[in-house]
DNA sequence: GTCTATAATCAGATAGAC
DNA sequence: GTCTATCTGATTATAGAC
């Protein structure tokens, strides 16, 4: 970010260290927040996953929130990442299916961060970080942006509110039915997306 | 459960006023699982809402996952019951439809406690206990019954494996939608209980 | 910025009198 | 069985040397 950086690599160095020791502390964040959760995620394994002594982290990263808070914007940068790289041909409703896709193998592969969605302290740092916010909102624009097209299409049930479509999309990244089919072990991963793809679009009734 | 209930009243009395605490206890620890989940409820705070001391309370329970585990086979108690008493005359899949509803409005009433699907202490504490398996396992193979015949009677489809049918429905009584949408204050709870329900049988997809 | 060592706090569980 | 008071351990966060 420095305007000498052709002339002082060696800033431009450290910041890179700096910043690539960073990630390694979100992907790791981002793990353990797939794998326990937040509050059973502590500051210390974070520190010992990435091989750093726990005040280091803390100079990075203000708090056990702030933790979390980056690895969900992390999250928010990828899903903004495959939207733009999405194929703009295909009807609104097969990109919604390809981001719904997305999620869940993300979570089947261990990578989607769980919050407890009721932790207030958590809350209030994602709900005040504008990375985070302002990831989500756009992310949710896009989303909406296809949900309406795809109700006008008629490919979704123009009967359903737009917003109650979009929550139940998000909520796949976070479906308990994924980890316990993933459980009984009697389907591979991507049995398990095309079930739940198959009765989140198509419902359970017959047709 | 003593011989002499009818000549020692104050036996049964006492016995009594415990099975009342204890319930009372059951009942605060169900809406604080509901409220805030496992990890975040403290012992400290259920011992308060009940009104006796923490140390009076582990008389009864020996930990808090066994607090958790009564509630959740409270709860197995309570869903039995509500199987028994559904009529007997409705198609299976009404039958199903029924069962979720009342999932959902207990959620939406705050009377549904929410584990971490991860917490492994806990999880240990409710398989080891047999009260809340068989309880489970009933439950299971009740609406499991019915998912057959509905996919029997081609109200269901038959091509999702029954497993998958049963773990989508139990899954509605934990589905983050059901909050944002209470959240966002734009329905009232039959119209969340109805958008969901209808998302969940139906699906996202024109019909 | 990174470390070691330590604070400060909170929560699950127990001791021991009554 | 119930209480007050306490223990114990875990966890977030920080002080201070280098």
């Amino acid at each position: 970010m420095g305007m000498k950086t052709s002339v002082t690599p060696k800033v431009s160095f450290k910041t890179q260290m700096l910043q690539a020791r960073e990630e390694a502390i979100i992907h790791m964040v981002n793990r353990l927040l797939a794998e326990k959760g937040f509050e059973a995620m502590t500051v210390d394994e974070v520190a010992a996953g990435v091989g750093i002594a726990k005040a280091s982290l803390y100079k990075h990263f203000p708090s056990k929130e702030d933790l979390a808070c980056a690895a969900m914007v992390y999250l928010m940068r990828r899903a903004q990442v495959f939207l733009a790289e999405l194929p703009q041909e295909p009807p609104p409703l097969e990109k919604l299916q390809m981001v719904v896709r997305w999620t869940m193998e993300l979570k089947l592969a261990g990578e989607m961060p769980s919050l407890p969605s009721q932790n207030s302290s958590l809350r209030a740092t994602l709900i005040a970080s504008k990375d985070y916010m302002n990831g989500l909102i756009e992310v949710s624009d896009v989303l909406g942006g296809w949900i309406e097209a795809a109700q006008a299409e008629g490919t979704i049930s123009p009967g359903i509110p737009a917003i109650v479509v979009l929550y139940t999309l998000f909520a796949r990244a976070c479906d308990p039915v994924l980890e316990f089919l993933k459980m009984g072990g009697q389907h591979d991963d991507k049995q398990i997306v095309d079930l739940v793809m198959a009765t989140c679009f198509q419902g359970l009734n017959a047709r």
